[in-house]
DNA sequence: TGTACATCAGTGAACGCGCGTTCACTGATGTAC
DNA sequence: TGTACATCAGTGAACGCGCGTTCACTGATGTAC
């Protein structure tokens, strides 16, 4: 509608109103099933109430997606992507600038029902359906392969005493591990009992750096 | 039958024929509960399929419990009292023997899909049914208070960096957060890329405590 | 010990209900001339 | 530009099915005398 009708009157259109508005459902209808699957988990979500909540009719979700399962492993694409997305804005120069980040990153998360939700809907959908869950080690390896490769500029020049114990690759499992564990357990115990900031001030600890972040 | 059926005529019967077996098909519900919880997640999971598994027909289920959600509760009342027991048989007096302990925890747990899976469905009931949260709220609270306890000790000792960035509260929550995340990890990357004993290796470091599980 | 009655754990068919999926249909958009 | 036809995103009633729960019933166990 407003997207430049007359702009558009060489060539072929650039997407045809019937294939932009065809775009904008199914947008509507991954947002509405993040939100009802996360809300409700996969088995109870309803198909009807995923079309209700996206302000189509039922049939509507078939005609974008095969069934109620391909609705669910598209949100999972679409959720790991915007999951990467995340991941490399974590990154700044400043290591400080990082950590920061990176704990805004857990508060985030933790606090938002959908993200912590959908996260262990996910894990629970992969665990339950192996062929499935080599898409979701791929897609973790494949953070954990990033976050390894922003590290090993200083692995080098760190402590003895910190790389005799664990490896580069080790390292970044364990900080991909706390991530989620508290992230999980910050839902069930609160945000005063599981500070964010908790996470950089563990890994920083870990790795012998000075905690800077309170001058 | 073969409890001693002699040994038991004097005054009441120690629990007679009808409660023992009433006992006993209420264990066999949970223990099927528990299994069929685990594979299905609880809303796929059906009480016809928990009664086939424990050998008995749906409608005993309703004669033990209210409903499929009392059922499921009290199994998580089950599946905590468990929790607490493993907690205590952790801690021995050598430092050393608790880290090497915590390690096989991580390792039975992340491989037994039950456990593995149940935990994450108990996470998530949780999250989804507030007042049923702060009944997991207090087992992970009672949970990291009996873990800080323990450490109290040796907290006073402990290297003043360590103190310094990071009260015992903390610490204890940042374990059991890493403790969670390891074995999430785990189970969707494999025994390779999650080796058991990185838990207490972290610990370790973290604490600034020597390695000597390798000697 | 033996008999008559009471209790109650366990049964399974039947119920009402909500689910995922299908499909004949509609009408706005696209295309050909 | 105008008209006739084709396409196809979206509709919603209808389907077959499996679910949680109920309830009249059974028979072994318990109790009273």
């Amino acid at each position: 509608m407003t997207q430049g009708d007359e702009a558009t009157r060489t060539a072929r259109p650039p997407l045809g109103r019937r294939a932009a508005t065809k775009a904008r459902t199914r947008e509507a209808l991954l947002d509405a099933a993040r939100r009802v699957f996360a809300e409700r988990g996969y088995g109870p979500a309803s198909v009807e109430e995923i079309a209700r909540t996206a302000g189509v009719s039922v049939g509507s979700v078939y005609v974008h997606f095969a069934s109620k399962e391909a609705l669910f492993t598209a949100l999972v694409e679409a959720q790991t992507s915007a999951d990467v997305s995340a991941m490399t804005a974590v990154v700044h120069d400043d290591p400080d600038e990082t950590f920061a980040a990176l704990d805004r990153l857990v508060g985030d998360i933790a606090d938002s029902r959908e993200e912590a939700l959908l996260d262990a809907e996910i894990w629970l959908y992969a665990v339950r359906h192996p062929e499935f869950a080599d898409r979701l080690a791929e897609h973790e390896v494949r953070m954990a392969r990033f976050a390894n490769e922003r590290l090993s500029h200083d692995w080098d020049a760190m402590d003895p005493a910190v790389r005799s114990a664990v490896r580069d690759d080790e390292f970044v499992i364990a900080a991909a591990a706390f991530f989620h564990g508290l992230i999980r357990l910050r839902r069930v115990l609160g945000e005063e009992a599981v500070p964010t900031d908790l996470y950089s001030r563990v890994l920083k600890l870990l790795l012998r750096l000075p905690d800077r972040s309170t001058e």
